[in-house]
DNA sequence: CAGTGGTCTAGACCACATG
DNA sequence: ATGTGGTCTAGACCACTGG
C-alpha cells in the first residue's frame, strides 16, 4: 500500500467504536457484522481490495488471529476472496440464478442480467472418469472429451462446468468447437440436432484449489456441485458434466417439466 | 473423562509419528488426513466421543488452536459434532440420499438403508414467512400452520423440513395429524387426496443455532438448503417447505418426468 | 465442582506476489 | 526488498455441561 493511505470512510466509523467488548455476540461476529454490512450495502464494491490485514485488526482493535476468522466466514459465504501475497478482494454479493430444468442449459441464464460469456478453460482428451464410466455406459478403456468451461457474468465467473463426452461420436470436436464455442453446434455438425436434458443431482463439497483460483474464491470454500446428464433423441447418453458453483450465488430451479 | 483412560489405538499410533514438520503439507492438514481417515475407515464408531482437544493437542503435538483447525474442517464435513461442554462427537459418513422428483416425498427414501422415522419437533399456528405469502399466495395477514418436522435414519438425523400451510384449508390439521403424524392424511381429510410437486429450488447456507442443534451439526456449518412447494389438482397452492441437509449427507437427484 | 469446547491475545516465521 | 496472506505457538479466560 502506498504511504499515507487513508482509511475508507466505513472503516473509519468502525475504528471510532471497534466493538462491545462485554456483549453476548462474539467479538469476531460483530466484526463479521460489520464488515458483512459493508460488503453488502455497496461501502465496499465488487473487486475492491480491501485494507490488509494488519490494518484492520489494529482499526477493530484486536489481533490478525480474530479478525481473520470474521474474514474467513465471509470467504465461506463468497462475499470475500483471500489472495496470497496480494490482498483480500471483495466479491459480488449473490445474486441469484435460475438454473431451470426441461430447458436447454443456455437458456437458464436468460433471465440473468449483465452479459453471460464462456471462457473454455482446457480441452483435452483422456481416459474417462469414475463417474463418467457410470454415466455415459461406456467402457473404462474408452476414450472421453475433456471440456473445461467457465461462465461469466459480466467477466465475474459464476459457474466452472468440466465436461465429459464420448470421442467416439465427436471425430470433429476440436474443429467444430472451434468456430464459435458451442456445444451444440458439436452435436448438429455429428448428426444430433437435438439434445435433452436427462437428470441433474445436486450435492455439495469444497472448492480445490484449481476451482477457487478458476472461481475466484478461497480454497477449501463451500460449493454447490451439480452433476448432469444429456442425451441424444434415440436415447444415447452424450454429455456428462460436472459442474461447481459458488454456494451463496446459486439457486437451482427444477421444475416437474 | 475417567482417571487414566487410555488411548484408542488409532491415536497411539498417530501419539508417535504425530506429522512431518517439513512437508509441504499445512500440519492442521496432516492431522486433518489422518482424523479423517480414522472416521471414514471405521475406527471411530458413529456417535463416539473423541478424546478431549487438550489430550488430542498433546498427541498430536501442536496447539489446541491447530489442532481445533482441524477438527473445525471435519465439522464442516458432516464427520464430527462439536458439543460445547461436553465433547467432539463422530458423526455417521455422508451417504446419499437420492431425493427424486415426479414421485411423492417420501418414496424418495425407499432406496436408503435402515429405517426412516419422522419426529415432529413443533407444531404452531402464525403469520406467513415472506417466502410463504410468495409461495402460496396468500396476504401477509392469512394465518399459516408451522410445522418443523426432523426426519431420521437409524434415529440418525438427516433432513429438518419447516412446512407452512394455508390454516384455512385445513381446519382439523392437528387432530388429523395427530392420528400417524401423515401430511397426506391431513390432505386426504380435507377432500384433497391427491397432490403433486410443483417446484424445488436449492441453494446453499449455513446452519443457524437450531438447526445444528436438530441436525446434530456445529453450528455455522454449511448446509444445503431446498425450497419446495406442492399443489392440489385444481392448481391451488397447499404446502410450502423450507428443507436443510447437512452439506455431505445428501445428493439431491432431479428427473425430467 | 471439574472438564469441556469457544474465544482471544501477542507474539513469530514462512511462502508468495509484486514492483 | 517489501508487504501480503497462511500458519503456528503458548499462554489465558470464559460459558457451558455433567455428575
Amino acid at each position: 500500500m502506498s504511504e499515507i493511505d487513508p482509511l475508507p470512510t466505513w472503516l473509519e466509523h468502525a475504528s471510532a467504536n471497534p466493538y462491545l467488548p462485554k456483549s453476548e455476540r462474539a467479538i469476531w461476529l460483530q466484526i463479521y457484522d460489520r464488515l458483512n454490512s459493508a460488503l453488502r450495502d455497496g461501502a465496499v464494491n465488487a473487486g475492491e481490495r480491501l485494507p490488509s490485514e494488519t490494518v484492520l485488526a489494529q482499526c477493530f482493535g484486536v489481533t490478525r488471529v480474530t479478525l481473520r476468522r470474521a474474514l474467513r466466514h465471509l470467504q465461506n459465504e463468497g462475499l470475500l476472496e483471500a489472495r496470497k501475497g496480494v490482498g483480500i478482494f471483495a466479491r459480488r454479493p449473490g445474486m441469484v440464478y435460475q438454473v431451470g430444468t426441461g430447458k436447454r442449459f443456455a437458456e437458464s441464464f436468460d433471465s440473468v442480467e449483465g452479459r453471460m460469456t464462456t471462457r473454455t478453460v482446457a480441452l483435452t482428451k483422456s481416459r474417462p472418469s469414475a463417474d463418467a464410466i457410470e454415466a455415459l455406459a461406456i467402457p473404462e478403456t474408452a476414450e472421453v472429451i475433456l471440456l473445461t468451461r467457465l461462465h461469466l457474468q459480466d467477466s465475474y465467473p459464476v459457474y466452472l462446468a468440466v465436461k465429459e463426452l464420448p470421442a467416439e461420436l465427436f471425430p470433429n470436436f476440436a474443429e467444430v468447437y472451434a468456430l464459435d464455442h458451442s456445444i451444440s453446434a458439436v452435436f448438429k455438425a455429428h448428426g444430433i440436432p437435438k439434445f435433452s436434458w436427462a437428470e441433474t443431482r445436486v450435492s455439495g463439497g469444497f472448492a480445490e484449489a484449481e476451482e477457487a483460483d478458476l472461481l475466484h474464491l478461497t480454497p477449501r470454500t463451500p460449493v454447490l456441485r451439480t452433476l448432469s446428464f444429456n442425451h441424444a433423441p434415440n436415447g444415447s447418453r452424450i454429455e456428462f458434466t460436472r459442474g461447481c458453483w459458488p454456494l451463496d450465488q446459486v439457486q437451482l430451479r427444477f421444475l416437474p417439466r
